[in-house]
DNA sequence: TAATTATAGATATTATGAGTCTATAATAAC
DNA sequence: GTTATTATAGACTCATAATATCTATAATTA
């Protein structure tokens, strides 16, 4: 019951990103791995998918780096969970139990709530 | 980033003995087994759990069987998950980031929130 | 004493998270 | 154009936890 370390890490990431972004540089997975102690061929997996999402922008070769796209202040922290965990479920829909099975209701609407939580905050928040 | 099976499992066992509980008879796991389609020496492993933290009764010997106790409509759904899976956690706290890090605390507010529903949601409901 | 029920321990299986390593592609500096 | 720098992608390993199963044991009633 918790979301994994690659969200943390996407997460931290993200913050930091958008913390040297006013710098306008781009940022080398090899940086954001130091400040997150982690390896950058590990930490680059985790981005690519932010990557995939348009939710940071990769450049490659000398000077190349992650940078954030325009209208990144948009971007929630429920995007970045999805991003890199997929869609969180608190239950296994597939299991006996449908609609009509008050447990999974139940659970769907503390789900439902806890995401919409999720998606009212933003990565700019993280600064 | 979701409740193991075995917190399925119990909460519909504890669903199911709440909507017997008039009849004031012992359900054997073998009955809950069957209902919910799971082994039998399975099932009594979790249900130990809940028989340990005292939100069921077990009564061995023949015409024995699982009960609720005196004051079982105060029992919470969250009672049942830690019972079950131990206090959730959004995020392993045990990483870099301490109560500075904004992230973490994020985090944590999401989750109190969460857990805050789960406590006002009572087996009870779910008969 | 025998039948019925729960409990506990050892073990197996499988899935997933977490991470490494290596090769490849893209781009800028020279 | 060559080289250095950067990201991307795939195969693979390792550890851990969920999800059970099986067997033996303890408790209780008929």
């Amino acid at each position: 019951m918790k979301f994994s370390r690659g969200t943390d890490y996407a997460l931290h990431a993200m913050a930091y990103l958008a913390s040297q972004q006013e710098k306008g540089g781009k940022i080398p997975v090899q940086e954001l791995a130091d400040k997150l102690a982690v390896s950058s061929t590990y930490l680059s997996k985790i981005l690519a998918r932010l990557v995939k999402m348009k939710y940071i922008i990769a450049t490659s070769g000398a000077k190349g780096g992650y940078s954030l796209p325009a209208g990144w202040e948009d971007i929630s922290v429920y995007n970045v969970i999805v991003a890199i965990d997929g869609e969180p479920t608190l239950f296994e829909d597939s299991f006996n139990h449908g609609d009509e099975c008050k447990i999974q209701r139940l659970m769907m609407e503390v789900e439902t709530d806890m995401i919409e939580a999720l998606k009212n905050r933003r990565i700019v928040e993280l600064i």
